[in-house]
DNA sequence: GCTTGCCAAAATGTCTGACATTTAATAGGC
DNA sequence: GCCTATTAAATGTCAGACATTTTGGCAAGC
């Protein structure tokens, strides 16, 4: 595949990087396949070998591409990308096309996960993390009702998750907050085929959120792990990796989302 | 800090980058101070410009080192070094003087992870990933009376937890089987102070692992958890984290070191 | 026909020197 | 005392030449 459709470069440092990235984890090129040669590069998005060298390097360094002398530039296999890499998230959020085998990877970590990390908040966290949960759940309430402000509503679910990780006190969950992002940013893009239930989905969810802010506040570690799991499956839902429950109880879904979940890679 | 008492450098293409890096990790450096100068990194090692802004691309991209135009090159905070990349633990590998901060942290956080992992690993692994835990257990056996080849028997260990890992079938938890090396390489150096109770810790520790893979062989998941968890309470001992209990059953100090490890970051 | 060895082409890696840009400190003028 | 212009110091960028590695082809020899 050559570089035909990919967008003008702009200019920035890193800029040239995250192009290059982002079309890669949209699958542009196939793993395996050759990757062009530095020249080509430099002549399609005239820019200097040494920036087009720093952005490879980059690329490099997350696992995306293998580089050897004599032989060129190649695309590695998905399982060797860096998925914890900060800039690898960072390159994710906001693909529309992100492969669907990323996305249930990423939502099963986090299901098998989260509820292990909010436990650990639970005995761990402090005022000012209790703060930052707070705040960020505050946000998500405000921002719930009005569906022009969808995107400001993913960044505080993110913050919200995220505050679990931090609140851990663990300096290696921690790094795992980074992955939140893409995984809450393509919630957005997959629930607008799921609008037939906005609302209720919405207050669902944020009841479940308030129950894990509850249970870290007053220290109640396994509850907290019940209810971070709670709060999954009904993300499970939304990113319709498991079907929609009809219209019962709520708790219906889970012994589906588990053993759904646990096929994928 | 100066470099002056840094090793030299032998030529390698990264070889540069390891070495720079490893004293970091090492503490050789504060957070917060500056770094030397491109220049003076060119002088003490006498290579080019070109190699040493390899080098520190490198510490960059690892959240090692932050450099900023006009400003210089500042060592950052031990809690934004990307501790899930590769290369960081390529590098934190057999440093001894490795920060007992980290070692704790990457314990705590395999403590909570493992037994997740290792309750997906019952659930999908195949024919191959019991394979692979089986001739690492075989190693681990082979090689646990021979004090000669203690660092043969840790790469058995190492191969044996990542196999939980890649076990998982899971993009992302496989990612963190590099965490293992630098956590399982400390425990040798550590376990010197203990040798008081090698031969019954050896044994107590090769039972337990192997309880994990019968487990995950009978793909009896609230087992293997449960086995997973168990081999790492044996870890905490050996590694001096919890203290040792008095020659009694064994799992007394399960409490302890339940409680012990969550109050470390 | 098959192997072996050599050479050339193509790709990435490295070196060097000059210049650009950013940042911080400093000296001067009002 | 404050604001501004200048200077110094550090990292960032560029361009060109050269080095090294890999691959493939071609030809001589068995």
């Amino acid at each position: 595949m050559s570089l035909a459709g990919l967008p003008q470069h702009q200019g920035g440092a890193d800029d040239l990087a995250r192009l290059l990235a982002r079309a890669l984890l949209a699958g542009h090129w196939q793993p395996g396949e050759a990757f062009p040669r530095e020249l080509d590069v430099c002549a399609h998005f005239d820019v200097s070998r040494n920036k087009v060298r720093n952005a490879l390097a980059s690329l490099t360094a997350t696992g995306l591409i293998e580089r050897t002398a004599g032989r060129g530039t190649r695309v590695r296999e998905i399982g060797e990308w860096h998925l914890l890499d900060p800039l690898i998230s960072d390159w994710m959020t906001g693909i529309d096309s992100l492969d669907p085998k990323l996305v249930r990877a990423i939502f099963a970590f986090r299901y098998s996960a989260e509820p292990v990390v909010a436990r650990l908040a639970a005995e761990a966290a402090n005022a000012d993390d209790i703060q930052r949960l707070e705040t960020a759940f505050q946000g998500m309430t405000r921002t719930a009702m009005n569906p022009e402000e969808r995107g400001l509503h993913a960044e505080y679910d993110v913050a919200f998750h995220d505050a679990i990780y931090q609140g851990s006190h663990n300096l290696v969950w921690r790094q795992m907050g980074h992955l939140l992002r893409p995984s809450i940013i393509a919630l957005i893009h997959s629930s607008q085929a799921h609008v037939h239930h906005e609302h209720e989905g919405l207050d669902d969810s944020l009841a479940r959120h308030n129950e894990v802010l509850e249970t870290i506040r007053r220290r109640d570690p396994s509850a907290a792990e019940h209810a971070a799991r709670e709060v999954l499956k009904r993300t499970a839902i939304d990113l319709g990796i498991v079907d929609d429950p009809p219209a019962s109880s709520g708790a219906v879904p889970a012994a589906n989302a588990h053993t759904d979940l646990e096929e994928f890679s």
